[in-house]
Formats: C-alpha cells, sequence, structure tokens
RNA sequence: GCGCCUGUAGCUCAGGUGGAUAGAGCAGCUGCCUUCUAAGCAGCUGGCCGCACGUUCGAGUCGUGCCAGGCGCGCCA
C-alpha cells in the first residue's frame, strides 16, 4: 500500500534523470484534512531542479495520475509550500479490510525476520531476593518484544542468566544459616552485608520443616554449600513462578555456573589472550578494554587467582555469539549502562561484529500511590514486589502499564489508577472494545444475522467506517515498526486509537437493526477490529476477554 | 569531573527517516442510558515543546553550549 505509491513517486524521479540521493519521504499527515499520505517529494527537488516546488509538485501529479491506472487515488492535491497530499479510493481501503478477514490472526505477521534467529535476554536478577517492581518493567518488555519479533518471522529464544555464582551466593547461604539457627534456638547473627528481608526468614522456616535441627549445630563453613544451594535454589524457583504469574516463560534457564564448569570462562579467557588482548599488573589480569572503546582496562583474573563478573559475561556473550544468533538482545536495567561500553570492547577484543549485540537499557520505576511515590530500598528488604503488584492490579493492568511507556524514559507506576476498573483505566478501555465486540455477535448469533459469506464491503462509506478501516489498515506497519526500533509501547498506544475510533463508531452507528446487507458490512468491519485488538493485545501479553 | 537516559498542558506521557493549525489520558467544568455492554459518547478549559545560539524553504524532532532531574563511574554482581 504505502510502497505502492511510493514506487511510483520514485519513478517519476527516476525519469527526470534525477540522482535519486535525494531524500523524499511518504508520510501520513497529522491532518486527516491533509489526505492518506503526503510527500514532499516536490520540495526536495525544485532545488536541484531550479524551477518551483508548485510547477514540480504539478509535474509529478500529471506523472502519478497516468501511473494510476487502478483508479487507487480518489484525489492528488497540492498544498502549501508544495505538499502533494494524496487521498486513496475508499475500494483501497476495503481491500485491505478484506485481506484482514482472510489472514484472521495472522494479519500484520510478516516474514522480515525470516532467517534470522534473535537471541533476547532479560530480567536475569540475581537469586538473592524476589523479584520487585523494576524486574516487572524489564520482564514485560522483554516478553513483548519477543512476541513482535516472533510474529514478524524471526526465530526467538528467550533467555534468563542465573548469576550463581560469587560472594553474594556466600552471603545469601550465610543469610539463611544465621535465619535457620535462630528459628532452632540457637544465637545467630545477620552478615554484615546480609539479606535482611522477610524472605529469608519464611525460606529458613520452610527449609527447617523439611530438615528439623539437622544442621543447628554444623559449623558455618560446613553447612554453607547446603545452605548456599537451598536459598539459591527456592528464590530462584519463586523468580519463575512469579513470572509465569506474569506470563512470561522462558526457553532457556542459563546458570554463570555453567560457564565455569564447561570450561568456557577459560576459553574465553585464552581466545583473549592468544590475541594479545591481555597483561597483568600487580597480580591481576587486565583486559585492553580502553583501546577498544571503554573508558579504562578492566580486570577479568584477581590478584587471587579467582575471575571476575566480567570475565564470566564475556564468555557468556562469546559462548551466545558462537551459537550464531544473527542478533543478541540484552535488556537492563539503567543502572548497568555504563556495563555496555566494556562489553562492546569485548566483543571487538574477541573479533566479533558488536553490531550483533543490541543493549536496551530500561529506565527505572517508582511506584505512586494515591499521588505519593513508594519508598523502596532493596538492602533493608523493604520493597514492594512484582507480586504485590500482580496481586493488587492484575496482569493485565501490570503489563500494559508497564508497557505503556517508552522503556527510555522514567515510569511512574501508578497502582492506584492501575487497579480502578473503571473508566480512567486505558486497559479496560481497549479490553472493552473486545468485549462489545463479542457481544454484538453473541446478539447477532441469536437474532439469526450472523457474518457469512461475502460483506458487500461497499456500503462502508460513513467517516466513522472508513476511518476505522484505515486504522486496522495500519496494523501491519505498526507491528513491523515495533520490531524494527525494539519499542513495544508503540503496540498500546495504536490499541488506544482503534479503540478510540471504534467506541465513537458504536455510539453513532448500529450494527444490527440495518438492513441485512448493512448489518453484513458492518459485522465484517467489527471482526476486522476485533482482530487487529486480539492481535495487538496478545502482542504485549494481555487477554482479550469475550465479556465484562 | 566524565558518561547514559530524560525535560512537551496542573499531573503522567505520545509525537516512524525534519514538514503544514503540537496530541492523548488523568484532574476540572457541561451535556447524553426505554435501543447491539454508560468499563461508553459528545463538548469546554488548559501550551514561550527547559533556555540560547546554529543548520534550511521549514526544527518538538538534527548540531553545539548552558540549566534541571534520574542513574552510573570497584580486583561487587
Amino acid at each position: 500500500m504505502e510502497s505502492l505509491v511510493f514506487s511510483a513517486v520514485r519513478k517519476k524521479i527516476a525519469e527526470w534523470g534525477e540522482d535519486a540521493e535525494v531524500s523524499v519521504s511518504l508520510e501520513i499527515p497529522r491532518q486527516e484534512s491533509h489526505g492518506d499520505f503526503s510527500t514532499n517529494a516536490a520540495m526536495q527537488l525544485a532545488g536541484r531542479l531550479g524551477k518551483k516546488s508548485r510547477a514540480v509538485a504539478e509535474e509529478i501529479v500529471s506523472a502519478l495520475r497516468e501511473e494510476d491506472r487502478r483508479g487507487r487515488f480518489a484525489s492528488l492535491s497540492i498544498a502549501g509550500p508544495g505538499f502533494i497530499n494524496i487521498v486513496l479510493s475508499e475500494e483501497f481501503w476495503r481491500e485491505v479490510l478484506t485481506v484482514a478477514l482472510e489472514k484472521g490472526p495472522r494479519f500484520g505477521a510478516s516474514k522480515v525476520g525470516e532467517g534470522k534467529t534473535v537471541h533476547v535476554e532479560f530480567v536475569s536478577a540475581n537469586p538473592t531476593g524476589p523479584l520487585h517492581v523494576g524486574h516487572g518493567r524489564g520482564a514485560a518488555v522483554g516478553d513483548a518484544l519477543a512476541r513482535i519479533l516472533e510474529f514478524t518471522g524471526h526465530k526467538v529464544v528467550r533467555e534468563y542468566y542465573i548469576n550463581d555464582v560469587g560472594n553474594q551466593m556466600d552471603n545469601l547461604g550465610r543469610s539463611l544459616f544465621s535465619r535457620y539457627r535462630v528459628l532452632c534456638g540457637r544465637s545467630a547473627d545477620l552478615p554484615e552485608d546480609g539479606y535482611r528481608g522477610e524472605y529469608m526468614i519464611e525460606l529458613a522456616r520452610d527449609f527447617r520443616v523439611e530438615v528439623g535441627d539437622r544442621y543447628a549445630d554444623v559449623p558455618e563453613e560446613e553447612a554453607l554449600p547446603v545452605f548456599r544451594k537451598e536459598a539459591g535454589d527456592r528464590i530462584l524457583r519463586g523468580i519463575r513462578d512469579d513470572l509465569a504469574s506474569f506470563r512470561v516463560t522462558y526457553d532457556r534457564w542459563f546458570a554463570e555456573r555453567d560457564l565455569h564448569d564447561r570450561g568456557l570462562v577459560a576459553a574465553a579467557l585464552a581466545d583473549l589472550r592468544e590475541r594479545g588482548q591481555l597483561y597483568e599488573t600487580d597480580g591481576a589480569t587486565y583486559f585492553r578494554s580502553q583501546a577498544l572503546g571503554d573508558e579504562k582496562d578492566r580486570v577479568l583474573i584477581r590478584a587471587d587467582g579467582r575471575t571476575t563478573y566480567f570475565a564470566a559475561d564475556v564468555a557468556y556473550h562469546r559462548h551466545k555469539l558462537r551459537e550464531g544468533f544473527s542478533r543478541l538482545i540484552d535488556i537492563w536495567g539503567a543502572d548497568h549502562h555504563g556495563y555496555v561500553p566494556r562489553l562492546r570492547a569485548a566483543l571487538r577484543g574477541l573479533g566479533e561484529d558488536e553490531n550483533r549485540l543490541k543493549v536496551l537499557l530500561v529506565q527505572f520505576v517508582t511506584l505512586i500511590r494515591e499521588g505519593k511515590a513508594v519508598q523502596m530500598s532493596t538492602r533493608s528488604g523493604e520493597f514492594t514486589t512484582l507480586r504485590e503488584v500482580l496481586d493488587e492490579v492484575g496482569v493485565d493492568a501490570a503489563r500494559f502499564f508497564y508497557l505503556l511507556r517508552s522503556f527510555h524514559t522514567h515510569l511512574d507506576f501508578d497502582l492506584t489508577l492501575a487497579k480502578t476498573q473503571s473508566r480512567n483505566n486505558p486497559v479496560y478501555y481497549i479490553q472493552y472494545v473486545h468485549a462489545r465486540i463479542c457481544s454484538v455477535f453473541r446478539e447477532a448469533e441469536a437474532q439469526g444475522k450472523a457474518l457469512n459469506g461475502h460483506p458487500p464491503l461497499s456500503l462502508l462509506v460513513f467517516p466513522e467506517e472508513v476511518r476505522l478501516m484505515k486504522a486496522v489498515a495500519r496494523f501491519p506497519d505498526v507491528v513491523s515498526e515495533c520490531a524494527k526500533t525494539l519499542e513495544p509501547h508503540r503496540i498500546p498506544f495504536y490499541l488506544l486509537e482503534v479503540s478510540d475510533l471504534f467506541h465513537a463508531f458504536y455510539h453513532q452507528h448500529r450494527f444490527l437493526g440495518e438492513s441485512p446487507e448493512r448489518t453484513q458490512a458492518r459485522l465484517a468491519l467489527a471482526l476486522g477490529v476485533k482482530t487487529v485488538v486480539a492481535s495487538g493485545l496478545s502482542m504485549i501479553g494481555v487477554t482479550a476477554p469475550d465479556r465484562m
């Protein structure tokens, strides 16, 4: 559709013998009265040709008229400084609606990603405590992107990287041991930087129910391996359950431990060493990251011989690239942004194409309740968990609110608004469209007017009807735009637009009670709307209810 | 000090590769339910797009410099 007009304009440019370097754009004007499409071609070309832009526009318009053998252009006009405004025939939009009805749930699906494999790593919170609201945003964004990429033909692997190695796990084990000892009636102090959240006490209680006081008097160093593992495993299980409740599932859970056990960290280090990227100072092994764009060189092996977290991460990304993914997408919290340059440096140091890696930094979330920010602090264990938010506002509202904002900006998550089951809540506004259409279909069925055969779409002539057809037709472009920019928030915004148009139509016109032909045509239109709404909602992981 | 993100209506935010009169929700004010779901519709009020230069036919959008907020700058993960 767009491409049709575009190529026609392009062709004219070529006929003039101009180099095609001129940047000509074709866009959907903000103002409805400026047509369905608009191009600035004449203004771009006028300077080059040394002619008046309106004169150039005249020539392009007449050329377009010749080109248009199938009568797709309802009108072509020149406006302002030389814009060419194009109005497509209503027949054109009916054709697109027909396509939407034929394709159903596959409408908007594409093959742009065919043959491409994408690895999406997201959340990957350390297994030291339950997921909080910030993780929820990463989960919503990562999952939505995965769904969008799949819909556009990519082969997607979703992965959770588990940081189950390092000081923090010892700390976690000690914290659990301490809580456990207290429950057993022994005295015990929490470690200095121990995890002091309420959940640790619950974990200790659960564990004690299973093993009794067996470890109560075992020396800490001896008990530690057991407690470290128990704590990590149990917390990870909780994370997995929370994510499942949030409708987020993974294809793989990748443990950092495995990288070490399989020798992948050593292999990555050896690789870098061979490429001359390492050197030693003060007993530690450094990576020459500064020369590759980082602000300074980074330690990979500490003076005491242990590898750093960064070393494992280098190995992890090297491993993923070697699996052959066309593209790696890492979704991180904004607090990790300083880490990006060193990781890119690592890829370059390994001789890999750093452009295969895309890191998306998701900005922070502030919970708002009754107009005031809810304070959070992971250290003291006082934070709002994802679970609590889900219990309070529900999965649909939570996912929707997380995705309603571009992840580049801070998110104020208004719990009070998300929770209201009223007209104020935009989730319901959209879901209501779906429920209303289903209701209409039920009623049509009951009256023996169900949709069948080939509805006479030529009866769709009212402005509200044409606007809806255009909105439905835009869906494939919205989806592919999301896949290109990796910006899922465009989906909810599109859905809100469609919903606006539908509710306006619904209020002004009736589906049933018109002539049988008109009823058929409008039911077809409703089905088209239902299709894109259901499809769009599924893209962001929100349900499309049949009734509300 | 350096780096990343952000600055648009009272509040929260949209504004495809620069385009024509800058949009939505909330909040506030008016109207509309004997008709397929009022979780809805129609309307009103509300703007120096942080500030200043620059690029050009044309800037919320691009560049530079300020100002403000958030987040980072470990042989932690």
